[in-house]
DNA sequence: ACAACCAAAAATATCTACATAATTCGAACT
DNA sequence: AGTTCGAATTATGTAGATATTTTTGGTTGT
């Protein structure tokens, strides 16, 4: 029998060549939709903007269609609102809305990470100090100087705090998490380069990291509210 | 000065009865948006179906468009999934998913009805009163001997839930909530006419409420949850 | 002169119809 | 049985028509 597939190994070589090059085969929604919500996020695309069908099209080079079907994703993700026959804008944002935001997170990741601690397996525990090792080699900013936005750091940062809740036995929290979580990189970009904050996050991050491992519960959630308020102080302080 | 102005006055009189018509002035995209969203709710396009453009576009009498854009905001709501170039189709639903999704539920209405709790004011006192008031006034059925859904019954049921954790302090959470009690919805009728709950469950609405005006949170959200968890019993088995 | 008001024009959002590209299905052929 | 090829189906994208909102500039009454 195994004599007689040859040809269908040499089938699944092709296969994983295409299956690797899949990447490419996106829609031109799919394209538009992660380039607005990173302009969106990264605070190119400011607060309120008006963003008109005709305006993205050309920008972004494409029809209206994936343009307007981008934007509709965008609107459950709350980073787009939209009034029925008069288009699109970038959701504003607020003193209020912060507060109300970085109070839910706190609440939900409570929730997340108790789960986490009381259910996680031994990979997981290593998949914690994994992220935690890898984040804290990456420096925050650019520059030593001034302070330079990293992409790098901030894919390991939000991979850091999503491990740490990520057994918690459900996706939907992981994924409203996740969602909170890029809210509050907005919040932080928007605010973001004048106020770098001096203090030693990296410390931080390993303080709760410690104490995931010992699987104190009370202690982590402790440590992490706290991460979270510290940085809370310094985008409140930019948004007057 | 006033008898100058009887065309003003008349054109108001034209202004008013154009605003009370305004509801019928709704995009195309939001009438399929909530039709689609109760077909799928309602069980009535079931789970893991294949939604064609075509076909939807002839149903709803619109245009390829507003099917699109109503599919984009749906899939953020996790009613429709959608994979590129493949197209858009009814979310599936399992056992899984299910016990995750009451799981999740009871963990953020938890911690939003505390919330409530604890902030709520007099006016708020006033608000769940009558709504666990006028849910009790409805049949949940509209027949007696066998089960007919009953919309008006959902409506007030819904409200009367919404009512108690809407002090919670956060319209985010109130958001998760909200998405996730129209998940639940669909659940309850997928496996709904046939497991036709003979429990008293205006008795149990009627119980959560009295602990919410005495302020004993911990009551209050034990019998919520347990509330829960006694319908996801006819669910899960109808599931099986 | 100045504010409120209106009407017409411009800008814009929405929708439809059609063109293109990808996938799916099935028959013919190893 | 499994593969290949091509027709049919379906998803996606584009261009242009239509409807709505916004803007503008003029008009009137104070």
């Amino acid at each position: 029998m195994s004599a007689k597939k040859p040809e269908n190994t040499g089938g699944s070589v092709v296969k994983l060549a295409l299956v690797s090059d899949t990447k490419a085969a996106e829609s031109m929604t799919s394209q538009a939709y992660m380039r607005l919500k990173q302009d969106i996020i990264s605070g190119h695309l400011q607060p309120g903007r008006k963003l008109k069908i005709e305006e993205l099209r050309r920008q972004y080079d494409v029809g209206t269609s994936p343009v307007r079907e981008a934007l509709s994703l965008l609107t459950s993700d709350h980073f787009v609102e939209r009034i029925d026959q008069r288009g699109f804008r970038v959701s504003n944002v607020s003193q209020d809305e912060f507060t109300e935001l970085l109070k839910t997170r706190c609440w939900l990741e409570e929730r997340a990470l108790r789960e986490s601690i009381a259910a996680g397996s031994a990979q997981w525990e290593e998949q914690v100090v994994l992220a935690n090792y890898r984040l804290s080699r990456i420096p925050r900013s650019q520059s030593d100087d001034h302070f330079v936005a990293n992409a790098d750091w901030e894919a390991a940062h939000k991979l850091f705090h999503m491990t740490l809740i990520a057994e918690c036995g459900s996706s939907i929290l992981l994924k409203f998490c996740d969602q909170l979580y890029d809210q509050n990189i907005r919040y932080r970009q928007l605010s973001g380069s004048t106020a770098y904050p001096k203090r030693d996050v990296a410390e931080e991050h390993s303080k709760i990291c410690d104490a995931v491992l010992a699987r104190n519960a009370d202690l982590a959630v402790e440590l992490l509210v706290s991460h979270y308020n510290n940085t809370s102080k310094f985008v409140r302080k930019e948004l007057g």
